[in-house]
DNA sequence: AATAGTACTTTGCATTGCAAGGTATATATA
DNA sequence: TATATATACCTTGCAATGCAAAGTACTATT
């Protein structure tokens, strides 16, 4: 096994719901989000977030709005849309479940270890 | 879109290390590992976790070993490997990583919002 | 008009969860 | 012996999705 393919597998479905988190913040267009979850620790690149903002925005999820930019051709800015926003409390609450199954499972090895 | 296909999403990725977790602490056969992760809030299935298992076996983090059933036919009883051990330690900083990040996301809402 | 930079999009592949169906072993019962 | 039931392990096919790589389009500069 590859640990980097670990942790790879480990990102998936958990991206859906980090770009439903920066983006409950702000508008963000592409290059911001990747910018973003980088800092974050995240590692993003163009051929999965692309698919994955359209299809949140098919879902109605997400929308968008052109901007200018100042060099270049306009951005898609998207936005979380008030279904997105109730998706995203469901979210919110599997991450928290996922927490608590690691969790426990941790300490259940702690205290046969110790 | 539909939640339980995202928290589906979710678990995908994280299992591979909850199952890890879970045969550090001492061997399981599937139906107690299935067993073992429901009571941690975690559904898994067989078709899901027998090809899991072998994959791991096959990549030499776990290794089974047979033992009889008081009823019916004998069991695979799995183990970590010191392998597997290396690697879950990598998965443990993995997983702290992920949390990081949705910690930040969150953090960087919450400021904003209030 | 040609080039460079930025932005958005698509294609094809690999991985993996999962439903559904299959095989094998052990025990009980007719 | 045959049949039924319970338990356990395994396989097949599909769908979802991250990602590398290649493609398209718009803007500004030379």
């Amino acid at each position: 096994m590859n640990v980097d393919n670990a942790k790879s597998q480990m990102r998936k479905g958990m991206l859906e719901y980090c770009i439903m988190l920066l983006l409950s913040e702000k508008a963000y267009y592409t290059s911001d989000i990747i910018k973003r979850l980088k800092e974050a620790n995240l590692l993003v690149v163009e051929g999965t977030l692309y698919p994955l903002l359209t299809r949140l925005k098919n879902d109605g999820l997400l929308a968008y709005e052109w901007q200018e930019s100042p060099q270049g051709p306009p951005r898609k800015y998207y936005v979380l849309t008030d279904k997105g926003a109730e998706i995203l409390k469901q979210l919110d609450a599997a991450w928290g479940e996922l927490e608590n199954t690691v969790r426990q499972l941790k300490n259940r090895r702690l205290l046969i270890e110790n």
